[in-house]
DNA sequence: ATCGATTTGTGCGATAGCGTACACAGCGCT
DNA sequence: AGCGCTGTGTACGCTATCGCACAAATCGAT
């Protein structure tokens, strides 16, 4: 039952006119992601842009040093490489799969031949390239004022809202890493967490039990990117008439049962 | 000898091939920009773009707790209101000068006009979209790693290659407000470096003695930033014979003369 | 030349996060 | 059933930065 893949899982997709969409759907391509996979290093000519269904990617500049630091963070809403129509073909930071799944490629210069038509699927992507830039510049000021466990519910909450399931499959180690702080601050953070009931986990698994509870120790930056997110992307509905499985996603609240039990990767 | 204006002053603007110059230059007005104008504020529509030619803007976000960080800041490289031709008209962050100076402004309406047209215009404003994304990027990561004397050292050279003279004319605490640290950080980062014979300051004025120095201590995303800056609008020439201050001011290496001297506001 | 406001210098103690080291626990493999 | 790898828990000293408080210097205006 996991074999229920569309491009209209990804809501940019999903967004695009019919004329756009079918000038497109041939040419995308499904491809699994894995945990860790690389879709560009820093300097290399992008090859193709990522349109996620259920992978969750993640924008990152690496340091000399080998310290590194999250950007921002990019799922079934957006798109991996605005670099391609943006016309600077490559960037200095790189792409690394978070949660493993899958997404829709296109080639680099399909879209931007679709992007230089100036349609609707133009503006679609500017708005989503302003949305990123959100999320960048609140990144920014995070990373300089917020405690490492406020940041952590930041991110647990931006990243649940791109994943069908309360479950995130991921270490502390790997956290860490995406939030540029040491493993151990993140294992402090979340044991807390743990400890008022509002996460629960074990190896490689982290479970929201209270959303609410996460949402109160998160600063404000989870709700501005949420909101701008929502307000740029508003009247992206999808085309009349087409059913996906993010439609069922979005549905009638599963009750809240065992924690632990729905795994992600099955 | 103040009062040489030219829109070509501005890079972008500089850079428009001729037909879409003339386009705009009738609709482009002078404004004189004080130290702490700000140009836009969260949430309100923005009504103009400002190309900078000898102000400085500083994009910025205030948190709810009153403390501010940069994302990044604009010159006569580049742009302010990107959120115009982005699609979005507001941004969660605001634009506060930084450094008193000149711009030319163009109303919302003319510049979303003229990027619609999808002709070059389009183009360099894109990738100057992009470069301003990589300082956001770039800003995220060196808060999260980098001592205040690195962000510091970065920050003055980011600001002098915006600025025609050796002098920036700023305090501390507006420093310490940018890099959203506390000011006696600023003072104590800069009496190191005025120590190591780096610059030189007084009271609201800072002086750059040696470059070099700045450039050893400054962490990697100065030139990271820079770098990409130069890549992205690089093919970013002037129109063939037009004659800009700009173009005087990369003039023949003025001598180093003493520091000082050469007031910015004289 | 003096005054007053602004800016810069300095000196605390407090603290969040780092680096390191190592013990323990969970989970897959044989 | 047991081994071993990987992931998590915990402790401890260290450092950068904070928050605050106040002294000293600078500069402009009278």
């Amino acid at each position: 039952m996991a074999s229920l893949h569309s491009p209209n899982q990804n809501h940019l997709l999903a967004a695009l006119p019919t004329a756009e969409f079918e000038r497109l759907v041939a040419h995308l391509e499904m491809v699994p992601l894995q945990l860790g996979d690389i879709l560009y290093e820093p300097g290399t000519q992008l090859q193709y842009a990522y349109f996620p269904t259920t992978a969750i990617v993640s924008l990152h500049y690496v340091m000399e040093s080998g310290a590194s630091a999250e950007t921002a963070g990019v799922g079934n809403e957006g798109v991996v490489g605005i670099a391609l129509f943006m016309g600077g073909d490559t960037t200095p930071s790189s792409a690394v799969v978070q949660t493993a799944g899958h997404a829709y490629r296109l080639a680099g210069r399909l879209i931007k031949q679709e992007f230089n038509r100036a349609g609707l699927m133009q503006q679609l992507m500017l708005r989503y390239t302003q949305a990123l830039i959100t999320q960048m510049a609140q990144t920014a000021a995070c990373n300089r004022h917020h405690t490492v466990e406020q940041q952590l519910c930041r991110w647990l909450l931006l990243t649940l809202d791109r994943v069908p399931s309360q479950e995130l499959v991921m270490t502390q180690e790997l956290v860490a890493s995406m939030l540029g702080v040491r493993r151990e601050g993140i294992t402090e953070a979340a044991s807390k967490l743990q400890r008022e009931g509002y996460i629960r986990y074990r190896r490689g698994h982290i479970a929201v039990l209270q959303r609410s509870g996460l949402e109160g120790r998160a600063c404000e930056c989870y709700a501005v990117v949420k909101k701008e997110m929502t307000r740029l992307l508003s009247d992206v509905r999808h085309r009349e008439g087409i059913s996906t499985v993010a439609d069922q996603r979005r549905a009638p609240s599963s009750p809240p049962g065992e924690i632990g039990r729905q795994d992600a990767v099955g």
